[in-house]
Order: structure tokens, then C-alpha cells, then sequence
DNA sequence: CCTATAATCAAATATAGATTTGATTATTCA
DNA sequence: TGAATAATCAAATCTATATTTGATTATAGG
């Protein structure tokens, strides 16, 4: 009788992808339906099918794209050896994220604030990205107890920090002078110099 | 016959400034006509007098934004005294800026993508934005070539100053812990550490 | 090979919101 | 004062686009 979900010609995230790539390109109100559909070779009309409406795929795209930088950061972050070596790869890890895996987290960054006021979907939000900022924090934290770093205050410095990285995804470019590796590196040269001791 | 412009019961720069608060709270694409025009106690259709169109007035809210902080950050930088002290004033100048004369600069970060298709709108906004720039390159190439200054790469960490500069105006909250000031010395703290030499 | 359901589409529907239009109400200056 | 023009408004127009609707097509399971 009943059938198995058919072999999703369209899987959701390849949906949830192609919404991030319009969404960043030209902001939530500027992507329409039709475009997201056009970019895996639908029709307007059909993506309802898959999504509830434009605001749960910009949802969808969010909630995709914090979960999946946090992931990898606190894979770091928890792995066993102590903090200076581990800025340096959160910081890969968040700006590879930021460019390649996820363009994802670029329409975080910029388009985060149009559900900022629908308020359920602003406390989850806020919660997840507390999550990642507290990730840094511990890095941090973990440096300045150790001595290894200088007593910043941990508040700013990460916001600094991550208005530095989340930067990156307006001013990069894939024919650059850097590569995305080295543009990294200097970045993160930066910060471990400011949290140099003495 | 003729008659001078008559005493403008709304000054345009009023309406540029309206425009800027309406565009930062709600995005380009997000704020309507009517949103802009009930800021200054106007009806949708008589911002027509004052300006062709709402892509118009975001070109003015940018134009205006970018010629602010640069005149600020220029007058600084072309003043007598040398390097490491006037980084931390043009980052006072700009945060300064960014969250108090001109919500402006904050549409303009957020914005400006909108009208980046727009060829001959591009242009003139990447050369204001590059002038901008090449202020802070100078006082940075200036500190490195009289040693005050590690030899950083000069275009990733303006970059990476403009990023964590940016970003305050997303996080930044009246009520919040530190002062605009306060926040400013701990970025500039940050930024100065990580040029320090030796 | 059928049948139920998924996936899709093309064509409506509905609505928001930018821009126009045609008055109406000041205001300056001669 | 009164023409000329500016500033404004309320209402009409027009267009884009999110969402719905009613088929049509494909596929998995029997």
C-alpha cells in the first residue's frame, strides 16, 4: 500500500544548499522562490513540496549552517591537547567552513537578522551561536589561565574575533593574492600575537 | 516669479538618515517606502519629491556613510604626530561613527551587496570604500617603516581591523556592559598587541 | 501490470509595496 | 495680496512574487 519516500530526485539538503547560495547572493528578501528553484532545476511551486514556505528554508539554512561550524569546532576544541595550537585550527576550520563547505555560514552572518524578530526562532538562534561563541571562549579562557595568553577580555576579543573571520566571506575572493589557507594563517597570526604574553 | 527652494519642512539629509535607521533595522529589500517615510512623519508617495527612488536613497545613505567616517579617519590621519597613537583615535573615530553620527555606516556594511550589481553605482562605491582603506594601510605602513610596527601583510589585517570594526555595530547594545569607549580601547588594545614588535 | 503516493509542473490567486497621479495646502517673493 | 512653485497627501496603478490549486508523471511495492 503506502510507499517508501521516492528516491528524492531533490534531496532536502541539496534544497537547503542551493536556498544558502541565492540567500547570500542576494539577500532573503532579494531571492525570490524561483531562483532557489532554478538553482536545482525546479519550478517555484514544487518547493513547497519539500519546505513550508521561504521563511523555513532560511531557517533550515541557519540552523544547517551553525550546526555544522559548531560541529567541527568543538571536535577541535575537546580533542585532548591544551590551546595556542587549537586557535590556529578553529580559525582554519571556521573560515574553510565560511568559504567552501558552507556558504551556508555567509548567509548566516548577514541574513540571521530578518527572523531576528520572529521570537521563537530568535531565542533558538541566539542560543546556538552562544553555543560556538562558547567554544572560543573556552580556548580562550583555557590560554589565560595557563599563562599562555595574555588576560583579554574574553567578551570583546571574540567578538572581535569573529567579526574578523565572518568578514572574510565579503571580502574574499577565489582568484585572490592569498589563498584561502594563508589568508587563515595571517589571520590567525594576528590574534595569537594579540594574545601574546609580556 | 521663481522661488527659492522653500524653508524644507524635511531637510533630505533628515531623510537620508531615516532611511539609514530603516535600512539597518530591517535590510534593503525589508524596508518599505512607507517604514522611511513614517520616520520622518512623511506619506510614502511625498519622499518622491525629495528623492527618484528607494535604490536612490540607499546610494545616499552610502555615499553619505563612506564620506563621514572617511572625513574623520582622514583628519587624523593627515594630522601632524606619528603612528601607534593614532590608530587608537581612528578606531574611537570609527566605532564612534559607526554606532552614534551615522547608524549610516552600518547600512552601508550591510547594504551595500544590494547595489553591487549596478555597474557604475560599483565602481564609485569599491573607490570610496578603497580611499577609506588606504587611510588605515597608511597609518599601518607608516608604523611599520619607522618600526613601530611588525611587519604584518597590510591588506589582510586592515581586513581583519575592518571586520572586527563592523561587527560592533551587530553586537553592540546601549545597555550593555562596557561603554563605546570602553570597547574601543579593548579592540585597539588587541590590534596594537598584535602589531607589537619583538 | 496495477495502484497508491511522491514529485513535479503550469497556471491561478493574492498581496504587498514601489511608483504615479491629481488634488490640496503652504510659502516665498514680486 | 496674489501668482508661481514647493511640499504634501490620499488614492489609483502596476508589478513582482509568495503561496495555492489541480492536473500530470514517475516509481515502489504488491
Amino acid at each position: 500500500m503506502a510507499r517508501k519516500p521516492a528516491e528524492q530526485t531533490v534531496h532536502p539538503d541539496e534544497i537547503i544548499r542551493a536556498a544558502a547560495v541565492v540567500f547570500h547572493r542576494q539577500g532573503y528578501h532579494g531571492a525570490t522562490m524561483a531562483d532557489i528553484a532554478a538553482e536545482v532545476k525546479l519550478t517555484a511551486g514544487s518547493l513547497y513540496h519539500h519546505f513550508p514556505g521561504k521563511e523555513d528554508l532560511l531557517l533550515a539554512v541557519l540552523d544547517r549552517g551553525l550546526a555544522q561550524i559548531t560541529h567541527d569546532v568543538r571536535a577541535v576544541v575537546e580533542s585532548s591537547d591544551p590551546s595556542p595550537a587549537k586557535l590556529r585550527q578553529i580559525v582554519h576550520i571556521h573560515i574553510h567552513s565560511e568559504l567552501e563547505d558552507s556558504i551556508i555560514a555567509a548567509a548566516v552572518i548577514f541574513e540571521s537578522r530578518v527572523l531576528l524578530n520572529v521570537p521563537g526562532v530568535r531565542d533558538r538562534y541566539v542560543s546556538q551561536r552562544d553555543t560556538l561563541e562558547n567554544l572560543y571562549r573556552r580556548v580562550i579562557d583555557v590560554g589565560i589561565a595557563s599563562g599562555d595568553f595574555r588576560a583579554v577580555d574574553v567578551g570583546i576579543f571574540v567578538k572581535t574575533l569573529f567579526g574578523a573571520l565572518n568578514w572574510v566571506s565579503v571580502w574574499y575572493r577565489q582568484d585572490g593574492r592569498l589563498t584561502e589557507a594563508e589568508i587563515a594563517d595571517e589571520i590567525t597570526d594576528t590574534f595569537l600575537a594579540a594574545l601574546h604574553t609580556g
